[in-house]
RNA sequence: GGAGGUUUAGCUCAGCUGGGAGAGCAUCUGCCUUACAAGCAGAGGGUCACAGGUUCGAGCCCUGUAGUCUCCACCA
């Protein structure tokens, strides 16, 4: 035992705290085989993350839930680990190396990933630390990386293995193209925005006639690649077209005008340019009437040489050449301007190209099925439970995923290609031979989509493709993951389909979805809008315990939440409250006492009050984190923390305290000692560091709070007549001392208390707590008392009467319990229409019935003592 | 175009299966009462967005309207 600092200061112990934990192995599973396992995988941050509030909450939660399994006798394990984050880490060495003159290609594929994982061994592991000072209680020896040799083999093993089962599959199909990183992205990574733009309205001439189609298009420029235009074949007015041939403006290409469904009549002319190279419906119309795909993109977006008058130019300046051209040329027939939705690179924000394109796929709807059904059944659920309808949707209408991309930094796609004879071979091995030419074969040189990893990443990290790995027996399916709402597409759906897929089984129960953090004026925190609070600066200047606090309360699952400077603030005094409390606590013990069990002979109705409530809140705290209901849990311990034991209890025991080696004494510091340590054990899985550090200087027993066991409810432990008893001592002081301040009576202005109350008994002994807390000079119970000049307080147990003759206004008096009997009155109208209402007496339940007649009875008692008081006076 | 969230005190938000509206911050009043001024004791402040409906009873359930945010899809 030791004493506590004289101020809380969390950054005098938080990291000795954290090391402890850490060199003494707590963060591992404790190896008690005959627990029951509770497991979660770290949503891994990518390696060129630093720290920041998005993290901050996702780990704060699932520290809460993994410290109170470990502490309720579960073998807990909570697995950390990074993201390569293919493309956001090679865009940023890409960019690192701009700055130096140097190109990637400058370096050749080999000295880029050389430097490439430089950073990561320099920087990689920095968000790792930066977890640590939150407090995160996860197994750092078990810590993976989504590129490392297992995670790297279970990829392998999974694209093989879709491969030979025919889910994955090579194609030319239109993807999103990102000029900007020059590299293939998936749906799911196209952000759509807001833009103006217009409509170009365009007319192209039909060969050999006068006539001219008309049709309009928000990318001029796709023009160049043109191979059809395309009217619906219902449609009577171009009926007479449909196999005629257009002369495309500007280029002179012959294209045909074909018939297809997929044109809408209604819409504009009805008329479509079809470009099948740069358009998704394009393409599918192209594929049926064989047409070609003309590419008149780079892949940086600007236009081939096969057109020399705009090759070189990029897509936008090209666009304008175009449209002037068209103009020129009598094509252009008017400008319209409209607001559309354009697709953006969700890393980098360039407008995406559609673009057919030679790629990898993997072929969703057969993997779907299982993803599905899993949320159907109930197998997997979402908390909060909406979530579940945006993921069926989602899955319901998924599309082919392109996992191909033009990147270095990620798994190599494992496909080898024979240049001789065109042989494709699919395999794990690092190299391969043509099977019929036996020559060596050249691997693709595409890298795999960084959720590709990332799927995999509950039984990557545990082991598998080996099956006897035991933390993969142990530990896999995971119990809950924690992640954000925004990312429910990119990864929990594919994390999805990938477990069923590919171990047979979930990854996971239950997925607990938090919101964003976002700032004071409701805007998402970013870097370019420099809006972020940085969780470190909060952690140094507040601690991590009022950081975490802060997060966890007012927080409910799914909904996004603002936080401020005053909110830390906030947690911060609450965490000195406690500190404070637990002080007086230590200063006042002379005994060595018992934090497991409490003897509860010899307490008084103080102590059996407060232990009655403690023991009520382990119930509800119990209960509400195991419905996932933190920021409720966490209100209540707050709130029994601060007006419970603070402002009631420890002010009642005082006087007590002072009284050193009576029997009542010890009863008082024995009731101190355990509500104290062990609503510490409640608080640690919200608060880990100064719970601890209290704790430890309490009596205890065990190395560590974080491997002590949580409270369980006692059936010993519930009290309702002293809960009573206290209670209405308690409304009689709050009532004393909201008289007085409202008489603005100085508190050291005393004054003799006189009670008067059919329960005598309720108030025998307890003057000392009315001279500590309502400035009673004595406490006089008796059965009436009809002293002039008194102040007149009618409570629904008692009547009180404090003579204050010298500041007493009769006339004020009067007033005041004239307004308290219409209260009263209004009650008992209240109450007496309740149940004078026929139907309600027969429907509503016996209880609130029961509930409605005591108080009438009550306040009509209160309100015939009221009208005593105003007669006498 | 479709779906969902959200609207509660001046501000930020809780309010768990329908049974008399809560917290923090801010404001006002009085207190250095020897754990804590990062504190203590009090006070004021809300037609629970609006309109209907179900119910004995609605902040909570249903329908509609409006503001706001988000997701999905995307018609050239």
């Amino acid at each position: 035992m030791k004493e506590l600092e004289k101020k809380y200061n969390p950054a005098d112990f938080e990291e000795r705290l954290y090391k402890n934990w850490e060199d003494k192995g707590y963060f591992a599973p404790n190896g008690d085989k005959n627990a029951p396992a509770f497991s979660i995988v770290m949503p891994p941050p990518n390696i060129t993350g630093q720290l920041h509030m998005g993290h901050a909450l996702d780990n704060t939660l699932q520290d809460i839930l993994v410290r109170y399994k470990r502490m309720s006798g579960y073998e807990t394990l909570w697995l950390p680990g990074t993201d390569h984050a293919s493309i956001a880490t090679e865009a940023k060495i890409v960019e690192a190396m701009r700055k130096e003159g140097v190109t990637k290609e400058d370096l050749g594929r080999e000295g880029f990933l050389e430097r490439a994982w430089d950073w990561n061994n320099t920087y990689g592991n920095r968000i790792c630390e930066q977890l640590k000072k939150l407090g995160s209680s996860c197994d750092w020896s078990r810590k993976r990386f989504t590129l490392d040799d297992g995670c790297s083999d279970a990829v392998k093993e999974v694209f093989v293995k879709l491969y030979n089962e025919g889910l994955i599959y090579r194609g030319t199909r239109i993807i999103n193209w990102c000029p900007h990183c020059k590299t293939s992205i998936s749906d799911a990574e196209v952000e759509y925005k807001d833009m103006d733009g217009n409509f170009w309205h365009l007319r192209y001439p039909v060969k050999d006639s006068d006539e001219y189609v008309y049709l309009a298009t928000t990318r001029p420029e796709t023009l160049l690649g043109d191979t059809a235009v395309a009217v619906n074949p219902k449609d009577e007015r171009y009926s007479h077209l449909i196999g005629k041939t257009l002369i495309l403006p500007l280029v002179g290409r012959e294209i045909p005008v074909v018939a297809d469904e997929y044109v809408e009549m209604d819409f504009g002319t009805g008329v479509v340019k079809i470009t099948p190279a740069h358009d998704p419906n394009d393409f599918e119309v192209g594929m049926r009437h064989d047409l070609p795909l003309e590419n008149m993109l780079t892949d940086d977006a600007k236009i081939t040489e096969n057109y020399p008058k705009y090759a070189g130019m990029d897509r936008y300046e090209a666009r304008k050449a175009i449209v002037k051209d068209l103009e020129e040329g009598g094509y252009l027939v008017r400008i319209e301007p409209i607001k559309h939705n354009v697709g953006t690179c969700y890393r980098c924000g360039t407008v995406i190209e559609p673009r057919a394109s030679l790629q990898w796929f993997v072929s969703m709807k057969p993997l779907a099925v299982d993803a599905i059904n899993a949320v159907k059944t109930g197998d997997i659920k979402f908390i909060p439970d909406r979530f579940s309808k945006n993921y069926l949707h989602w899955m319901e209408n998924i599309r082919d995923w392109c996992i191909s991309r033009q990147l270095w930094w990620g798994h190599r796609i494992p496909a080898f290609y024979c240049d001789d004879c065109g042989e494709l071979v699919v395999t794990k091995e690092d190299s391969a031979v043509c099977p019929k030419c036996g020559k060596a074969m050249r691997q693709d040189p595409d890298t795999l989509d960084t959720w590709f990893s990332s799927a995999l990443w509950p039984f990557s990290t545990m082991g598998w493709p080996n099956e006897d790995a035991e933390d993969l027996k142990r530990f896999y399916p995971t119990n809950t993951l924690v992640t954000g709402y925004d990312i429910i597409t990119f990864w929990v759906s594919r994390m999805i389909f990938s477990g069923y897929a590919h171990t047979g089984e979930k990854p996971f129960s239950d997925v607990f979805i938090h919101g964003l953090v976002r700032d004071a004026l409701g805007r998402k925190m970013s870097k370019s809008l420099g809006n972020g609070i940085d969780p470190l600066e909060v952690i140094s200047t507040y601690g991590a315990d009022a950081l975490r606090f802060t997060l966890a309360t007012g927080n409910s699952p799914g909904n996004d939440m603002r936080i401020s400077d005053e909110r830390f603030e906030a947690s911060r005094n609450f965490a000195n409250k406690i500190w404070n409390a637990a002080r007086f606590v230590m200063m006042n013990l002379t005994t060595d006492c018992d934090t497991e069990a409490i003897d509860t002979n010899g307490l008084a109705a103080e102590d059996k009050w407060v232990i009655s409530l403690y023991n009520r809140l382990v119930g509800e705290v119990r209960d509400n984190l195991d419905k996932y209901e933190l920021g409720i849990a966490v209100s209540k311990l707050y709130d029994f923390i601060w007006d419970i034991f603070c402002d009631w209890y420890i002010e009642l025991v005082k006087p007590r305290l002072a009284e050193k080696g009576s029997e009542s004494n010890l009863a008082a510091q024995r009731t101190l000692t355990y509500v104290l340590s062990n609503t510490l054990k409640l608080l640690h899985p919200f608060m880990p560091f100064i719970t601890e550090e209290i704790w430890l200087s309490l009596p205890h027993s065990g190395e560590s709070i974080m491997v002590s066991a949580y409270p369980v409810v006692k059936a010993e432990l519930n009290f309702p007549e002293a809960e009573r008893n206290i209670e209405i001592m308690l409304e009689a002081i709050r009532a004393i001392r909201n008289r007085r301040a409202e008489m603005n009576v100085p508190p050291k202005r005393l004054a003799k208390v006189i009670i008067v109350t059919k329960e005598p008994e309720l108030f025998a002994d307890k003057e000392p707590y009315f001279k500590r807390l309502a400035s009673a000079s004595e406490l006089c119970v008796a059965a009436e008392c009809n002293d002039d000049g008194t102040v007149r307080i009618v409570t629904n147990e008692s009547e009180i009467f404090l003579p204050l003759a010298d500041i007493v206004d009769a006339d004020a008096e009067r007033e005041r319990l004239q307004k308290e009997l219409a209260v009263a009155e209004s009650e008992i109208k209240r109450a007496n229409g309740k149940l004078n209402n026929a139907e309600f007496v027969a429907k509503a339940p016996e209880k609130l019935v029961n509930a409605e007649k005591e108080k009438l009875i009550k306040f009509t008692e209160l309100a015939e003592k009221l009208k005593a008081s105003i007669a006498s006076l």
